[in-house]
Formats: C-alpha cells, sequence, structure tokens
DNA sequence: CGCCTGATTGACGCGGTTCAACCTCAGTGG
DNA sequence: CCACTGAGGTTGAACCGCGTCAATCAGGCG
C-alpha cells in the first residue's frame, strides 16, 4: 500500500473548482456554496496500481470519487473463483452511503488518485443536500443498467464476443475522450492486464489470450506491445461483439 | 394484454395507508401529507401472468410499485438469445426517473397488480420530496448490489451451483414472508417456468430441468407438482450453492 | 546473466449445449 | 367419457466450446 498524499502530484489545484471531475462526479449539480462546504470536507489521496482501496467486508470510514485512474470491484468465492462486477472510472462513485462495509474489494487498476469524505460527514451532508442525491440517483442508476448490460453479455455471449464487447467499450471510451467518432480508427491502452480481463469476462486467461490472437490474426484488431489495441474498422469489431446497431 | 381494471380486486381499499407495501416501497420514508399526494397522483392497474408491462425501448409514460405478483427484466439479443436481468417484487419500483424507455422488456411472471404514476407528476414530486429520493437511491443500490452478485453467479458458478442458488434465494424468501427461520424446512412456489429460469441462469431448459432433478434425486429438495420446492435441510443446499455461511 | 511475472500456445477432457424423442397434464370437443 | 391437441417438462445421445494442465515465450529488473 502506498504512501498516502495530502495533494496528488497530477491535480494541478486541491479547490474543487478546478477539478477535472467537477461536472461529472457526485458534486456536479452542486452550487458554489454547497461546493465550498465539500471542499472543506474532501481530501485526497493516492494509490498505486494493486493497492487495495478495500477489502471486502471490512468497515470503511471514507467515501469519495475517482479524480484519476481506474478500479475494479470483484466478488471472491471460497475456492478463489473471482469475478469482476464493475470498473470504477474518473468521477464515478466509491462507497456505499448507509452501509459500512462493501461487499467487494476494491482495487487499483492502475494509479489511482480518489477525493474521499468521511462517511459521517458526507452523510449528514448528503441528508441536507438533495443536489448531491439526486445525482448519486443518477449515478447509480447508470451503474444498474451497465450491470445489467454486462449480466447478459456474462450469461449469453461466447468468449469471442465478450472480447469483442468489451474492446468496443474501450474504443467508445477512446472517442469521447478525444473527441473523435465512435467508427474512426481508435487507439487505445487496454486498461487492464489479461488475468483481470478474465475475471471481467467471467473466462479463463488461456481463453482471453486465444480470443485476442484470433482477432488479431483475422486483422479485426492490431496490438502494438501487449496492451496497446487499435481498431481499424470499428463496425466490423462490433459486428463480433454480438450487438446491433 | 388484460383490460385494465382501477382497483385490483385484491387489494382492500385503495388508500395508501392501507397499501400492503407501504413500509417498504418508495413511500416508505413519506409523512402523512406528502402520502395525502401520492394517494392522489397514483393509480392501480392489473396484468395477467405473460403479458408485457413495458417493451425495450418502447417510450413510457408510468413508473410505478409492484403491489403484487412478480415480473421479469429480460434482455434478448437479436438471434433471439435472451437473458433476465432482474425479478421485481411487491415494494420493487418499476421505470426509471429521468429516462423514457426501459432497456429492457418487462414481462409480468405471474399475476400483477402495479400502482402506478404518470412520469411527469412523480418527477415533479420526487425534486420537491427528498424522502422519496433517499429511498429510491436506497431501493437502487439494493438492486444493484443484487445485480452484482447475479454476475458472479452468471460468470463462476456451475449449473448446479446456479440452480441452487436460486432456490436459496427463494427459501430465505419463504422464510421471511412467513417468519420462519432461513434452515427452517422451506416450502414454496417455484414461481417462474423452467424456461424462464434457464434464462434467469444463464442456462438451457434441459441443463436446468437435468439440474432440478439431479438434486432431487439426491434428496437435497423434494417436488410435488411442478412447481412446489421443499428443503427438508437447508443447509445441505447452501452448500451446493458454492456460498459461505 | 538468471529470475520472475505475465502472456501465448498446444493437447486433452469435461460440462453444458444441441438435437431429438418422449412424457405429463390440462383443456377441448366429439 | 375418452380421444385429440398443444404447451411445458424430462430424458437420452452426440457434439463442441471452453476449462484444465503443461510447456514455452517475452520482457523487465536486480
Amino acid at each position: 500500500m502506498t504512501v498516502p498524499t495530502l495533494l496528488s502530484p497530477d491535480v494541478r489545484s486541491d479547490r474543487c473548482g478546478d477539478c477535472p471531475i467537477r461536472y461529472r462526479a457526485v458534486c456536479s449539480h452542486c452550487e458554489a456554496d454547497q461546493l465550498a462546504i465539500l471542499d472543506q470536507m474532501k481530501s485526497y489521496r493516492s494509490y498505486s496500481a494493486g493497492d487495495t482501496l478495500i477489502w471486502a467486508g471490512e468497515p470503511v470510514s471514507k467515501l469519495g470519487s475517482i479524480v484519476k485512474g481506474c478500479a475494479s470491484l470483484t466478488r471472491t468465492m471460497e475456492d478463489g473463483r473471482r469475478q469482476m462486477v464493475g470498473l470504477l472510472f474518473p468521477s464515478d462513485f466509491l462507497g456505499r452511503p448507509g452501509r459500512e462495509a462493501s461487499p467487494y474489494d476494491v482495487i487499483a487498476a492502475t494509479d489511482v488518485t480518489l477525493c474521499q469524505f468521511e462517511r459521517e460527514s458526507f452523510e449528514t451532508f448528503l441528508g441536507a443536500t438533495p443536489q448531491i442525491g439526486n445525482r448519486l440517483l443518477e449515478m447509480t442508476l447508470d451503474e444498474l443498467d451497465a450491470a445489467r448490460e454486462w449480466m447478459l453479455l456474462l450469461g449469453r455471449k461466447t468468449a469471442r464476443e465478450k472480447i469483442a464487447s468489451f474492446l468496443v467499450i474501450l474504443a467508445r471510451r477512446d472517442a469521447l475522450l478525444n473527441k473523435k467518432f465512435p467508427g474512426d480508427h481508435a487507439k487505445f491502452d487496454m486498461i487492464i492486464s489479461r488475468e483481470s480481463l478474465a475475471d471481467y469476462l467471467g473466462l479463463t486467461i488461456e481463453t482471453t489470450s486465444r480470443q485476442i490472437s484470433a482477432l488479431k490474426n483475422e486483422g479485426i484488431i492490431r496490438l502494438t506491445g501487449k496492451r496497446m489495441v487499435e481498431v481499424p474498422d470499428f463496425d466490423r469489431l462490433l459486428r463480433e461483439s454480438g450487438e446491433d446497431a
């Protein structure tokens, strides 16, 4: 576990107004005066890739937003079988108001910067500030939709479709972040290891690796290094994913 | 589709104060004066088993709570593969505030009574009544946890464990509804057909049927009729489900 | 260089799907 | 009263996609 720093070197200023996730995070609907209160309550903390932010079942006293990086939510069975049940990106909220412990491990997939609050003070603020609650409801409903989308993938898609679906999501994300059109030649980092990917898709490492190789050999994707992926023809990838439109 | 009735014959009175889901539904945190407003806004509607309450992608103008019965949320792929992504029981909320269309079909698994609101008036009320929003947030977070639990089942459990896990949920529900201890000899209705069950568990009908037969032959469950299940030894069933505790 | 971790590839077997036959039961009508 | 029908469920046999086990490879680091 990394030694926590008060201010991540990658965050320019510690004022909420300058925050890169100001308009997407749980605080996005807040007015200036409410933001000032959050500004007082918050603190930053950094984690290195691989660090565990929250252990399943352990009580946690903090809640917060991902400012930078990517973290995974994972459930593990007694015999070691693992299933990733979510991926958190910048602006996503971490921890559940009204509950002490998380039912899953939260692990930094990359280096992560967190904007965190004490549970108690955040919950008090939440009770007094409908904007926070409304935004949190919006975000939770979106996560629920995403989880259900993933249930279709886990329950019904083939290994090949699972891999393609994951790449489609990353390609769309790449297009969004870089203001390109989805369909444009995408190039992005795969973010997570083969092992994590297997845990995300409900597959083994070997099947994951084989299907990626197959897509590469058929020219549907190109690999540079282990992690960088290029998608020359987005629609072709989309067809492999089993999705319409 | 059944002809809608203004008042279901099974609901004793149409006043919210007498409602069977008064203390669990989205309205549970409301005060008397807020309840009076909801009382004006709501209307009841009945559906028969098999009716489609909401078609995926179609705009819907209503939101509401399940008062009686059980409905399923299902996603379908172009080639016909289907995955159930949720089951709604009495007090569960139906429809998403802030979004016109549902990404999945909602189908009555049994006869269903719905307490429904016009989207617009409900959203207005939601904006003015933090209690509603807070309760909705709680319920959505619970659903998210349930969905993630299900992701573990879909991604990592064997067919046998999937069946056992489903029966564990029903047995617990039976114990809760009838104020027994989980662990007591449970007896309950399976609610859904083999086909729906297969769609829920990410299996085929045949595998579902085979695994149920296997559990029966080993004495872990007893079947009376096609749908009624008895569980003589809950812990034994629990062990088959792959869960701990 | 040797070591270690993560990824790839191959051979093989099993769990679950597929295809198909048959069974059960409730509803219908002669 | 019973034959007919159709939907839902069960059972069997063959196949195959993915998991398992194992060997090998590629790259980073002391």
